[in-house]
DNA sequence: AAAACGATCTACT
DNA sequence: GTAGATCGTTTTG
């Protein structure tokens, strides 16, 4: 689980609508994990809107939060609600249309967030439960580039289980969100 | 039908 | 760094 958050880092999201391609490398991942989580959505059982959590691994969960949207890879088998929350990616293309999603020129502003990627990839709800290994719509590439150096700290905004690390980013790189210290090992 | 709640964002010091 | 805005969704009466 942890792994396969680590694993997105530097990953591809790729968004086709239509007629546009964006694609952002990933930069910033969390890890939520079901049952032994009490900050996952999925913590307290499943419910209507956590419900694609608890479904087949491979899929887009996203869910709404402060007027925005954030989405997460579902990770683990069936009834094992787990996901990993893509928190920022370095814009790579398409860049002229996030920024008429987003509204701004900063090339640091477009993406740097879970809310803003959302904004800048056109994710919103409707995209809830969409199968990513599809090929279609939204989707994760992998690419040639080296594994990044990784940091760890606990995740961002969460009001419980603060103490874990299981917030991922590359080291150095602008594109995260929040603070870029680090409280852990690297890779 | 009304109120409360955020895994946030923006603008401003 | 932080106060205030924000509004779709869930929860409560």
């Amino acid at each position: 689980m942890v792994d396969v958050a680590q694993d997105l880092l530097s990953k591809l999201v790729v968004r086709r609508t239509a007629g546009v391609t964006c694609v952002g490398r990933i930069v910033e991942v969390e890890a939520y994990l079901a049952a032994h989580d009490s900050a996952c959505h999925a913590y307290r059982g499943r419910t209507r809107k956590n419900r694609t959590m608890f479904g087949s691994p491979g899929k887009l969960y996203v869910y709404p939060i402060h007027a925005r949207y954030c989405m997460n890879a579902v990770t683990q088998p069936v009834g094992v609600a787990s996901a990993v929350l893509i928190r920022a990616v370095e814009p790579v293309a398409g860049l002229s249309t996030m920024r008429e999603r987003r509204g701004t020129d900063r090339l640091l502003d477009l993406a740097r967030g879970p809310a803003r990627l959302c904004q800048a990839l056109q994710v919103d709800r409707r995209l809830d439960g969409w199968d990513l290994t599809r090929g279609a719509r939204i989707w994760i590439a992998g690419d040639a580039t080296p594994s990044p150096r990784m940091r760890l700290s606990p995740r961002i905004g969460v009001t419980s289980n603060q103490s874990a690390r299981l917030r991922f980013f590359v080291d150095r790189s602008p594109y995260v969100s929040g603070p870029r210290r680090f409280h852990s090992q690297d890779r």
